[in-house]
Parts: structure tokens; C-alpha cells; sequence
DNA sequence: TATTAGCGCTTTGGCAGGAGGACTGCCAAT
DNA sequence: ATTGGCAGTCCTCCTGCCAAAGCGCTAATA
């Protein structure tokens, strides 16, 4: 559905409407928009403009009497063609740089740290998912006996990220044999992508003579071992910041959205499976920012929410930050605020990156 | 306080009350008690008996003309004096049992799987708070060069813990400085508590020379070191269970409540520091159950909630298991499952617990 | 042709008032 | 000690009513 018949004065009343409605949270009437906006123009002109846009579909009302409300689809062309990115304050910059920058070492405190800025500057619902090992280069792999039937593998992937696996042996393993096991691994596999590696294993392992039982380990426990996501697979912060809000007011929504975020995979979900194609609204070369807006997520557990998501890299594998908040929100400013954040997160990543 | 001067009756009484209470949730009057529980008593005397409790301090009144509900007092000597474990069926002590027993081998997954089942078998909030390194002696300690400037390294815990840390180096080390590194670190350290270690570090290898660059990231990196938790400090699983409570009806406690489940800490808090003795309900041997009604809780966040919490053990590491709820909660049955939960772990955590 | 003013209609939200219910507390009788 | 009964209290639910907000439509106007 395209909307090129739209006079540039209707979609200035629709960019109107969905500002002050944004902050108002009430459906906004021709009286408001009139007085507030346009000194020269009367509620009943407006009236008719509402009338018009409500045909198209891009506002909406409760019920008669009453203002009107955005739609999804009305929201949709607002991020298509009506909103400017919100430039952030340079204090604002300031601090989401720091913040990522300054948090620790391991990718898991950085994320952590990360979404709770997120979710803190832009009062919303924080949510990280951390990068898939699938599309990581294993470098390394290292076996260290815990106790005799408990080895850990430490595997290291190409651009610094390394995760560590406790596999258990039926029997006792003698010290040479882990060695030999360990080179023969790193000789076979490293330098092949981790996803690689879980579908072809058993294909390359097979020629391999040495301690079937062991070896069988590695080949059984794919899974285990090389399906690893990075240490929790996402991090949720500032759900209270969404549940304050009038959207939630209802008791059954409410409980249906904590069921939803304590499900995570449903919020991960949400944030990856993406349909549109990302846009970039800032600087040129600054990641893309992805916008779904209420009913066009595919989850449907989040279809009276918007999703603001950008992709972060380390190395060549890459994750997703993103804000949840309901459809009603201010997109300009969370769409600056989520690509920036995506930005200094993939700096700060690349820094500590070297192989 | 005591209450010796309460008849048997009484005692009777008020235990059929909280009895009724957990179940309707409403404030309960005269007449169904004596109905339900006293054909041979009228409603009359049940409100003499009642008087008698309210004056006691163990049941009270919402508003003249409401039934009465239990204080924190009366559900406290409900639990010290009245009550009875329920014990669990067979197929729940095999669920539980089952469910922990199944989860994967590292701690953690084993620990998200117990909370699961705790919160859903006793339609609770479960938590689990995962062990203090603190006690625990290092077995052996390992180092695993990342990258050029990184490396991981690996803390083998007596009991078969693990915990793996990256350390960011400022400049390149060679080889065989990490592998002297390494075998001193072990050669000063191992056999000593964490806890000692991180407190007694600087002295212990103030003697040693070497490369001091790196000698001093251990030593002053003491606290993410030496000062680990567990992956993730808490589980926290089922809140959902209790936002549906009547409890958590009016939206102030709610959004109160849902903040501090966010901040892990305050329930790590309230299931850390418990006041009371435990109490062993059922077997003996086994571990003692400690519940926390109300406001006696410390943690003043939880102060409408009750806390049924139990001990366990990996080798001389302890945790707790922990079932949060409202203070109207089915003590009697709640007890046994933590206790039962926390047995299996203790139990499952000794089989795989080798060294 | 675009805009405006005005009128009638609809819906919501809040407030007042009354009926009904569920208790308790007390008292006098057993 | 126990009981039946009665007065009194408090909550909850329902009803009717009214004002406010807004819209659609039409007729008048620039």
C-alpha cells in the first residue's frame, strides 16, 4: 500500500498527531491539534483531515467521540518517510560511550553493562542478544582436567571471544592421551567456522584413530560443545520501565508480558527475526537500525510493542541490541540512542579485538 | 513472646483459619469456620475464640465487619508449632528428583533446571542462589593464552567446580612465561581457600620474582579473580506465579515488586540472610528449612513476602535453594519440596563431585 | 473550492445514593 | 461454657444522572 496521494498537509497533521500522542498518551482530538499546531486553521478543518487519514487507515479511534490514535500502519509511515532522528546530546553520547567502554573485560560484562545504559537513557526495555559463536573462527581448543572424569574446553574463537565447556568421561583419562586428543582437534578443526564444525564433525573425526570413547565425546556431544551461545544468550533490563506505562494498565497484558520476558527465547526471537530491511538514519556508515512496529513482529507475544534493534559485530560474528517498548513511543530519539549504542558497542568490541 | 496460654482449641482454631485463608484468600468469618470445621460449635463461639487470638495478636481484621486474616505472628507460630510437612507423592519426589538429576553437567544448567522445577511444581517464584566460591579450595590453576593480549584463565575448584576468567594483559607474554606463571600460581596456591587467597595474596607472592607485570594482574585484579561467583549469581524463575496473586493486585506493589526481582541482589539478600535457626521438618539428616514470614524478613522489599529456603552443599561450597510467595503460602507443602529439592541437588551434586 | 461555524449525537468517566451482604460485638438466656 | 438474636459497621455492587470531549454533517462563507 503505498501512500504518495497523501497531501504534505495531511502527513504533517499525522506527524503532529503521533508527537502528541506519543507524550500525551490519549487519543488527540481535531480541538488540540488546531489550537496547538495550527493557529490559522480551525478543529473542523482538521476534522476533515482526520476523517481522510482514518480512510487510509493510518489513525484510528477507540470509539466514536473520541480522539484519534495512530495505527501500526500509521506509525509505519511516520518511520518511513516523516521521522528525523533525534540527534543525541553531546552529554548523552558521553555517556553511553563511557559506560560501554568502561564496563569489564568478558563480552558478558560489556553486554550487561550496555543494556542496562540502554534501557536506562531511553526508559525502555534494554534487550542484548549476544553473538552467535555459529559464524565464529575457531582458533584454538584447549582441554584442562578438572578432576578425573571432568575435562573443560576452553574454545577460542577468532577475535577474541572464548567460551569454556565442561564435558564428563565415563572413565579415567590418562594426561598423554588429552594431550594427543588436543592436537589432533586443533589439527583438524581450528581455522573452520564453529557452525562448520557442528554439522561436518563426525565427517572429519572419522579417519581418526586414538581413544574412540573419547573422541565419540566430541562427536556425540555436538551440541554441547559446539552449539555454545555466548555465555547467556541475552540480557533483559528495565522491564519495569515498560510495565509503568498505561499500555500495561490491564491486569492480562501485564501478565502475559512477564511470562514473555521471563521466557526469553520469545524476546530473542523478537529481536532477531527481523523482517525489514535496516535503515540508517544517522551517519553514514553507522549500522542500520531495524524498526518493527506492534503487529508486524512475527512473535506474536509482542504484537502491542515496538521493536528498535541494530546489529554489533565482534570479529565477523555479530549480535543484536535492541529497545522493546509499546508501539506508542518516540522513535526518533530511540532510534538515534539504539544505533549509537550498536556503534560504540562494535568500537569497544573491535578495540579489545586482536588476533 | 510466648503463647503456652493458648488452649488446644484455639491452637486448632487458628490453624484452620490460616488453613482456609491460603486457600480463599479472602478474610475468613466466624460462621464458615464452624460450619466447616465445628458442626458441633456455633458461630458464636468461634467469634469468642477469635477474640481471644486477636487480642493475642495472631489473627487480625482488614475492617470491623470483616472476617479476620493471620498475622506474621500467627503464621509464625502456625509454622513453629502448628504445623505438619506434607510430605510429597511419589511422582513428585520423582519429578523433582528426575528434573535435577537430568539437567546437563555444569552447575549452572543444573541449577536453572532445580529453579525450574521448584517454581513450577510449588507454583511459586523459585530461586537458587548459586554457591560462594569463597569456601571453596583450589584444586588447580590453569592458563590458556586467548589472544596475543589476552588469557583465560581456568580455576579448578576441589568438588569439581570451575570457573573461567579472562585477564587482559597490557603486553605480549612469551610461552614459557605463562607456563612458569602457572606452575608458581599453583605451587603458592593450590590447597588454600578463595577466600584466603583473595585476602593473602600480595603477601604470598611478594617473594616471588618474575615477570611482575604479570605477577601484579593477580594480584591486584584480586576481585575478578579470586572474587567469583558462580556464572550467574542467582536463578530466579516464576515470578509470574505470584504477579498473579491477589496479593500483587494494586499496581504500586507490583511494579515495587517486579523492580526488585530485576536487582537480583535484594533477593539474593532476602534468601541469604535469614535470621532463624533451620528447622528440619522431615527427616532427619535432612536439610534444615528455614522460612521467613513477612516482616521479618530483613530485606524490607520483601516484606509482604515469605521466604522457605534450604541449604546445599557441593564438597564444603554452600548454596541455597530458596521459594519465595506471598505470606499466605502453603507452608506445609512448600517445606517439603525445599527440603526434598534441596536434598536431590546436595545428593546429585556429591555423585558428580569427584577429587 | 476550501474553510468555517454551529448543531445534534455519541461515548466516557465520575459522582451520589441506595440495596444487599457479610461480619462483628454484645447481651440475655440456657 | 455455649448459644441465638439483634444492632451496628463497613464494603461492594448497581443504578441513574450529568458534564466533558469529540465527531459528523450541513449550511453558510470567502
Amino acid at each position: 500500500m503505498s501512500f504518495e496521494n497523501l497531501s504534505d498537509r495531511e502527513r504533517a497533521v499525522l506527524s503532529h498527531l503521533i508527537d502528541h500522542y506519543v507524550s500525551s498518551a490519549t487519543p488527540v482530538g481535531s480541538r488540540v491539534l488546531a489550537n496547538q499546531y495550527y493557529k490559522d486553521l480551525s478543529s473542523a478543518s482538521i476534522r476533515n483531515i482526520l476523517q481522510d487519514l482514518e480512510e487510509q487507515g493510518l489513525v484510528a479511534q477507540p470509539h466514536t467521540s473520541a480522539g484519534r490514535v495512530p495505527t501500526d500502519t500509521g506509525y509505519r509511515l511516520y518511520v518511513d518517510t516523516l521521522l528525523k532522528a533525534e540527534p543525541l546530546t553531546e552529554s548523552e553520547r558521553e555517556r553511553i560511550r563511557s559506560s560501554v567502554s568502561g564496563a569489564g573485560k568478558s563480552i558478558d560484562a560489556i553486554l550487561g553493562q550496555t543494556t542496562r545504559i540502554l534501557a536506562e537513557i531511553a526508559h525502555q526495555m534494554g534487550v542484548t542478544v549476544a553473538p552467535k559463536f555459529d559464524q565464529g573462527i575457531l582458533k584454538r581448543l584447549q582441554l584442562v582436567r578438572i578432576s578425573s572424569e571432568r575435562i573443560l574446553v576452553a574454545i577460542v574463537v577468532k577475535s577474541g571471544l572464548a567460551q569454556s565447556v565442561i564435558l564428563e568421561v565415563e572413565a579415567r583419562i590418562k594426561d598423554d592421551e588429552l594431550t594427543t586428543l588436543e592436537s589432533i582437534l586443533n589439527e583438524k578443526l581450528s581455522g573452520l567456522k564453529l557452525g562448520e564444525i557442528r554439522r561436518t564433525i563426525s565427517a572429519r573425526l572419522s579417519s581418526v584413530k586414538g581413544n574412540a570413547r573419547l573422541l565419540k565425546l566430541f562427536i556425540d556431544t555436538e551440541s554441547v560443545v559446539w552449539n555454545q551461545e555466548s555465555d547467556s544468550q541475552a540480557h533483559v533490563v528495565g522491564a519495569e520501565n515498560l510495565m509503568s506505562q498505561p499500555e500495561f494498565a490491564d491486569r492480562e497484558n501485564l501478565l502475559e508480558f512477564v511470562r514473555t520476558v521471563e521466557e526469553r527465547n520469545k524476546l530473542i526471537d523478537a529481536v532477531n527475526g527481523v523482517g525489514g530491511a535496516p535503515t540508517s538514519f544517522g551517519a553514514p556508515g553507522a549500522p542500520g537500525v531495524v524498526v518493527t512496529i506492534g503487529s508486524e513482529n512475527p512473535t506474536p507475544e509482542v504484537k502491542r510493542c515496538s521493536v528498535v534493534s541494530a546489529e554489533y559485530k565482534v570479529g565477523r560474528v555479530k549480535g543484536r541490541v535492541a529497545l522493546i517498548g509499546p508501539t506508542r513511543m518516540r522513535y526518533s530519539r530511540l532510534v538515534s540512542i539504539v544505533e549509537y549504542t550498536a556503534q560504540s558497542l562494535t568500537d569497544k568490541l573491535r578495540m579489545t579485538d586482536n588476533d
